[in-house]
DNA sequence: GTGAAAGCGCTAACAC
DNA sequence: GTGTTAGCGCTTTCAC
């Protein structure tokens, strides 16, 4: 049984070799014989050694830590745990460790220049402390260039959730407009044209992309509902079910909603019933937040969502494998449908 | 604007002291003479300088990283995002930073040194690597007593997210338990007597804790509920359905109900407006889980849950600090009743 | 109150 | 293929 700690030495002694043979082997460098590396794996075994990740740092270049950045205040629209986990597999499956740190976002009426000054003071130190092998970037501070340069600048690895296609290159972050023109797209598909989308109250910003995709499919399906049927946003229960209520009263309504938040589609299917509109005969519901209240609700609610925790795992794997071949096609967004009950074919009247 | 890497070599000569003096000045050592230590912060001000966490690592004795540890595979009873961002508030403030580890459970069939042992192998990769000052053991793990002891035998300090009394003696884990008891408490004080608990499908060992402070508190007022009253754990909402109706039906049937998750607390209010019973006048609902469903229903359910993100900050804390007074005070275990509209007075006949 | 010296455990660069 | 040397940036210990 080893106790406190077993150093690189100690393996080295008890397998008659040098430090840096035993280095080799952990290391999986190539130029071992056979005969020794065997000798150095059953004294590591044996004598239950562990790299000491401080000191691998401060001999070598890596450190063996990646940094997941959040924006400060924004947590609350990650699926943290979800993340936490997919990293944690990704990263213990390679040696890596990874630490998740706060940041504030630059105040918005900065210049670029200056937003990335203040980038690089609010990060030093943080990431100087640690020295992380490569950071990701947590929306929505994925849309924050200042904070990219800066990274960049300071030769500071960095990967976002997905990339996607902006004036023809391929630029780091969600694609949230594309998120939200795939949802409409599914809803044009099953025939629906009048079509409405109900912002969440949490990121404008995201709300607003989202929105300039759904009114790029509606637009593209001849339907001008997107003129009409693009609500404020909707920041609880109540003020959902007064906006359902709102909408779903005259004669001209939408045959289908698109809700930032699972809270709002709930609402919606709730108000439809006491107003004898079935779901999703009358009315298709289609959430783009996934919880499991949606499952539980009668009927249940279909969604589409992205995958953070997936998307998460790949970025830190791209980070640790280090594939720095740029315009590279991976970490492509690609959004979950997860189908039940309250989508379906748009009546034939509206 | 300092590029890659300051040191706190290039910090002493800037302010003409040596490097002594500024690693004095950086961990608040009192004997620095107030003139250096003026030199010394304008320098570091100046320079930007952040002290580097390895070699800090490697040189002292601290490693200013806390690790939490999770049960593989029982993240999914944890509010991981919540922990993580009090973890972080409570680690930044102070220096510190935070690392979340997997770790598997010994095999329940073994002895306990036979597990300790086990847990020795599972954990030394982990903290070995690392070597974090403190490590917060998350439950389930925190009635894990192999675990603890494996941590002691490497002189490691430990933390759960509460303490407990048990036979007079303080111990580390939840009391989950006197949790439960408390709930029961609030329904008996109500008047309530005859009140059932339906445990849910994820932690049979929590359960059972629950339901004997559940008991104790019953029988403590003199209600036979408890014999009939524990339904089988209760794993989605369908299956909460079936028991309620099964339980709400005859004319002998529970006046209020303590759910372990949130979804059977939603099941029981659906299946009672079903039933035409009025919640809370015919039946209370006390969920054990919160989340923002409950917040959203009508009638909204009223819970009462343990604290977790707060209760971790805690734990951080005391780790930073070293508290190691043993029988302190601290970490005592609260729960927090969030009131709505599914708890109130017993009926007058049952 | 301050500084000099010695290392912590590892890897990079170079020699053999 | 293997060993040797020289650090990485800090804290500890001890001398002044």
């Amino acid at each position: 049984m080893a106790s406190q700690s077993v150093t690189i030495e100690d393996v080295a002694k008890a397998a008659h070799v040098s430090r840096q043979t035993v280095s080799r082997v952990i290391n999986h460098a190539t130029n071992v014989s056979e005969s020794a590396r065997e000798k150095v794996e059953k004294a590591i075994e044996e004598l239950g050694y562990v790299p000491n990740l401080a000191a691998r740092r401060m001999g070598g270049s890596r450190s063996y830590v990646l940094m997941a950045l959040i924006e400060r205040g924004a947590a609350h629209h990650l699926p943290l745990g979800e993340m936490l986990m997919a990293g944690l597999d990704e990263c213990s499956a390679n040696g890596y460790h990874i630490m998740f740190e706060q940041i504030a976002a630059p105040s918005a009426a900065l210049q670029f220049s200056e937003a990335e000054a203040e980038m690089g003071r609010v990060l030093m130190p943080i990431i100087g402390a640690v020295q992380p092998d490569g950071v990701v970037i947590l929306p929505p501070l994925d849309h924050c260039a200042p904070l990219l340069s800066a990274l960049k600048k300071r030769g500071v690895a960095s990967a976002c959730l997905a990339n996607r296609q902006e004036f023809g290159r391929t630029v780091p972050g969600l694609d949230e407009g594309a998120f939200a023109q795939t949802a409409a797209d599914r809803l044009v598909a099953l025939g629906h044209r009048q079509i409405g989308f109900v912002p969440g109250a949490g990121d404008r910003q995201r709300s607003q992309r989202r929105i300039e995709g759904y009114r790029r499919r509606l637009a593209e399906a001849g339907s001008r509902a997107q003129r009409h049927f693009v609500a404020e946003p909707v920041s609880d229960a109540a003020s959902a079910r007064a906006l359902a209520r709102e909408w779903l009263t005259p004669t001209i309504r939408p045959t289908a909603i698109i809700t930032e938040t699972a809270e709002a589609a709930l609402a919606f299917a709730q108000v439809a019933r006491t107003m004898k509109l079935s779901v999703p005969h009358d009315l298709s519901i289609l959430s783009l937040e996934e919880t499991p209240s949606l499952a539980d609700a009668t009927p249940g609610i279909s969604a589409l969502h992205l995958p953070y925790g997936t998307m998460f795992g790949r970025a830190c794997e791209k980070l640790i494998k280090k594939e720095q071949s740029e315009g590279e096609e991976n970490l492509q967004q690609a959004c979950v449908f997860v189908e039940r009950a309250s989508t379906g074919k748009a009546p034939r009247v509206v």
